[in-house]
DNA sequence: CGCAGTTACCCAATCGTTTGGGTAGCGTGG
DNA sequence: CCACGCTACCCAAACGATTGGGTAACTGCG
């Protein structure tokens, strides 16, 4: 029961105002404002004309003819490395849901991590007027941000960090510890770390946060056994393959900063015969659904995906409201599953090696 | 107070007039029009003065103000069941580049398969005035397309097919028929669907096409053989269980009909003490790039989603053209692994173990 | 009764682009 | 010499919404 709806052109303020004999302003201020100005506006009697007709006309304001006048387009930008990543997928849902919310419209891009598409992917977003970007793919050392502020365009970043810009991003430093403490704690001592891309914050911080704590437990760890790699299931392989085939012994544990890697690492590990869990512990990132309802549930570092991409919609408002505002690093949080199960694990990997 | 940044106004035709000494229209006319029109708008010195101080002050039309002006937006709304599905965010990547090859925008939502929220949806891409829309969601019986016919708003369906309305999918029936043709080949007589959404005409259509090749091969295939299940991980676990738990005695082989649920079915077989690809093969669908790397490789048939997205626009682009279109239905291909080689890889497995 | 204040409106300019319709000036053919 | 057709522009009216600035009519007060 909505919408008189056939077809045509759309329903304008004129014509509303035409039916009701009044002004095209009157019109406007009544349907825009949220009482505060349609109290000097119109009577409460008129304004209840309009807002009937409107409704039952299925009347929407042109948002072309409104940005044009107001100089606002309501709608943001969003560029991530790739939706077929499940990570951003999920982030940009929660911005699709938190934009909706302050009815502004998104517009996504793919960068595919490659910065030339960056730029140019910006470049068409700013060509639409968006009021401002969310970007889910800057490198460490970009030069777009700084590009960006100069030309005062607000945005945020989300899913990775840079100094000194505002940011929505899980605290993966903290992440990194988390699993460190996992692992020292069910007694490994022999780790390694497939460590994702090393442009990218994510990868950097909890392959840090990682060491650091490793160390600080008085484990050892080189420069070898962080091996980067690309952030999808591939990366993961190969780099488990590299590890496998070390020659001064492999890992009782694997750390891959991401799930996608962590599945990888796990058929590289099959195919040589190992037993994940068994054999060889391994801890994923993220907490993607797949995890727990893989054949051999993966171990993971949940961060809070949706609320990365909620949060960081929030942050851009401010910005774009003009608020000095700070960077935010949401807490995650480890679930331990079959894939790194206990001390038992390394105690049998001993004996089937021996 | 209003604390705006000094972002400074980005140069209109107006300002470019200006400084050359001519009209606006005349601009306007050396800028977008194909040489056909610029004929006699300019001379070719003009026009040549007017591109190159275009580019030096950078110049991007408003696209609020050309919408305004010509009615069309140059855009696209594309609604997906959830961009967290890989099989959707691949088919929206295809849709991105075609889409920006063709100089338009595009928005994207997600619906969650929600018939309320797939209509809600629709309205805010109608309100933001797209010149066209790209449903990825459509369910089987779905009132929503006849009453976008009826308001001649133009449309095209991706990635599941409705009766009558063009679209653009895999072609999910010969999909159905391959696995049918590979599980018969290898011997199998005892085999079981993993069905998905009853909705979904990806869903149907795999799984009358199996079934149906099925029967016609000399099987035997009941509706208890049959099970219905959302297209996550997790639905295919629970499934599985279903089949699993069964008196009757359980499949050698099950078809199911995303790669995700596949994965959650092997997951369900492991934990009941069974070995996919030894004791029951498993077939997925979409040959996500997970499928070849899981530790035990899936079987799986490749459908061309980065090429259904990029079909869908191009059917859109000719619709709103006002051609008559005919839907698409691209080839699948199986690929065969580990999960359902058959005997031999079984026994190669064993030998590697023993 | 006069005047200020309020209510409930209307008016018109404006945003940037597009486009149908001029027109001045020149060259050409008859 | 005039009619005519080019060329290379200019002019102005849209498109739909917003908003600062009116103003007529009424109310209340002294």
């Amino acid at each position: 029961m909505r919408a008189e709806g056939t077809g045509r052109q759309p329903i304008t303020l004129k014509d509303l105002a035409a039916e009701l004999g009044i002004h095209p302003s009157t019109v406007s201020r009544v349907l825009h404002s949220t009482s505060e100005i349609a109290r000097g506006a119109a009577s409460s009697a008129t304004a209840e004309r309009v807002r009937k007709l409107a409704r039952e006309r299925g009347y929407s304001p042109d948002p072309g003819a409104a940005s044009l006048r107001t100089r606002r387009t309501k709608a943001f930008g969003v560029i991530v490395p790739r939706l077929s990543d499940l990570v951003l997928a999920t982030m940009y849902e929660g911005v699709e849901e938190a934009a909706a919310e302050a009815r502004y419209s998104t517009f996504v891009m793919n960068s595919h991590d490659n910065p030339e598409e960056q730029r140019r992917k910006a470049e068409i977003m700013l060509a639409r007027r968006v009021d401002g970007l969310i970007l889910g793919d800057i490198h460490a050392g970009s030069e777009l941000v700084h590009e960006l502020q100069a030309r005062s365009i607000p945005f945020v970043l989300m899913s990775r960090r840079y100094p000194g810009f505002p940011s929505s991003t899980c605290d993966d430093v903290v992440g990194g510890e988390l699993v460190a403490d996992h692992l020292w704690d069910t007694g490994h001592r022999a780790v390694a770390v497939i460590a994702g891309e090393p442009f990218a914050s994510t990868a950097l911080d909890r392959t840090s946060g990682f060491r650091d704590r490793w160390l600080d437990l008085g484990g050892r760890i080189s420069d070898a056994d962080i091996v980067w790699s690309r952030f999808d299931t591939e990366g993961g392989r190969e780099a488990a393959e590299t590890l496998l085939a070390r020659r001064g012994g492999i890992p009782t544990a694997v750390f891959a900063v991401n799930d996608f890697a962590a599945i990888g690492a796990m058929g590289a590990i099959r195919s040589h015969g190992l037993t994940v869990g068994q054999d060889i512990a391994v801890v994923g990132f993220n907490d993607t659904s797949l995890a727990a309802q893989l054949p051999i549930p993966l171990s993971s570092v949940r961060s809070p995906m949706l609320e990365i991409g909620r949060r960081a919609v929030e942050l851009l408002r401010r910005v774009i409201a003009g608020e000095q505002v700070e960077s935010l690093r949401l807490k995650p949080e480890l679930f331990i599953r079959e894939s790194s199960a206990g001390v038992a694990a390394a105690a049998s990997r001993d004996a089937l090696v021996g």
